[in-house]
DNA sequence: GAAGATTGATGTCTCAATCTTC
DNA sequence: GAAGATTGAGACATCAATCTTC
């Protein structure tokens, strides 16, 4: 709807203009990264489903939850960490509460909010779990990436992660990951 | 059904002995990978959904199309490229063909194959689509990435992407993502 | 009226079963 | 019988609309 073909010299952030070539060789980066994690998370899911029927997202909720203050997050934070849609965290609540794995909480200071609790159930899954998951990493990423690269790695990949949710919707959104987290081997309380 | 919960000193590859720590610090570099991952692919899906109407996946399945020799791949080959489960890729192709992007072809080598052929149609929409997709990998990961970590980045992930689909079902899958491509930017043959 | 959470409708992906061809 | 592809059934995600409470 827009852009006439002719080159004006400086734009603001035209998409039209192609910033970068189709072969710019550091494209090749960003594919080993789309590779890497869909077949890493693929992997890593299924292994954690036939051991212990948890997929890697409910996994990943009920970490969350064991590593919050009090084993317990309002829904929106919930789906922040996991990355999750309201919607979506709705129905992902609903399903671990349905194995008796967390539990809903009305949220004391808002009674619009609700909370999920990790139950003592759904901490022990998760630490039955843990190993099974711990040594999928260990095997699948931390062996296999160059110990050297390990630190750049986090350092970049974690501004990428801070910079995708700058200017999104919610502002609430995107949280540090790491606060006051409790240890998932404290004795459960 | 096995491993005795008595400690044995030395097993193969013993899922239930985790290998490391909970709190390893090594970790962080996994979780920003997730969730770089998980944010910056919402992200780009949502920009190339409003501004072109197609889904990452089905961008992806349309660029992969467009590079192979003769703008046309298996459908084995194309769900292998994109990640996709067998049935997936049908589904895909179904959609794009749906739209006219594709068309489905008889494979003249095997008369059980079928091949998914990219039409003028659909390399033209990947074309238009491109900049859009482009810039945004740019604005979101090629900028934001320390260039001194991207060639680390780059290799480390090529291989866990190898390494997690080591010891898959299908052996000729996971093949090398590059091979005698085409240029997208070539004249539409 | 805005925010937190849920519900209904819908789209997409997977597994298991099936069909065809090797 | 195995391999390539498709189909049916089910799981899980999203958007838009809704309800309740701020």
């Amino acid at each position: 709807m827009s852009t006439p073909s002719t080159t004006r010299p400086r734009e603001p952030v035209d998409p039209g203009r192609s910033p970068i070539a189709p072969d710019d060789p550091r494209l090749g980066a960003w594919r080993a990264f789309l590779e890497a994690h869909a077949r890493l998370a693929r992997r890593l899911d299924e292994e954690l489903r036939t051991a212990h029927g948890l997929s890697l997202q409910e996994y990943d909720a009920l970490l969350m939850l064991a590593t919050a203050p009090r084993r317990r997050l309002r829904m929106n934070q919930l789906a922040d960490r996991v990355i999750l849609s309201r919607s979506g965290i709705t129905r992902l609540v609903d399903r671990l509460a349905a194995d008796g794995l967390v539990e809903r909480a009305h949220c004391p200071t808002d009674a619009r909010g609700a909370e999920a609790v990790l139950t003592a159930s759904g901490l022990a899954r998760l630490r039955r779990a843990a190993p099974t998951h711990l040594s999928g990493i260990d095997r699948h990423f931390l062996t296999v990436v160059d110990p050297d690269d390990l630190p750049g790695l986090e350092r970049s990949l974690g501004r990428v992660a801070r910079a995708a949710c700058a200017g999104d919707a919610d502002p609430g959104a995107c949280s540090p990951a790491i606060e006051d987290r409790a240890s998932v081997t404290d004795p459960g309380t």
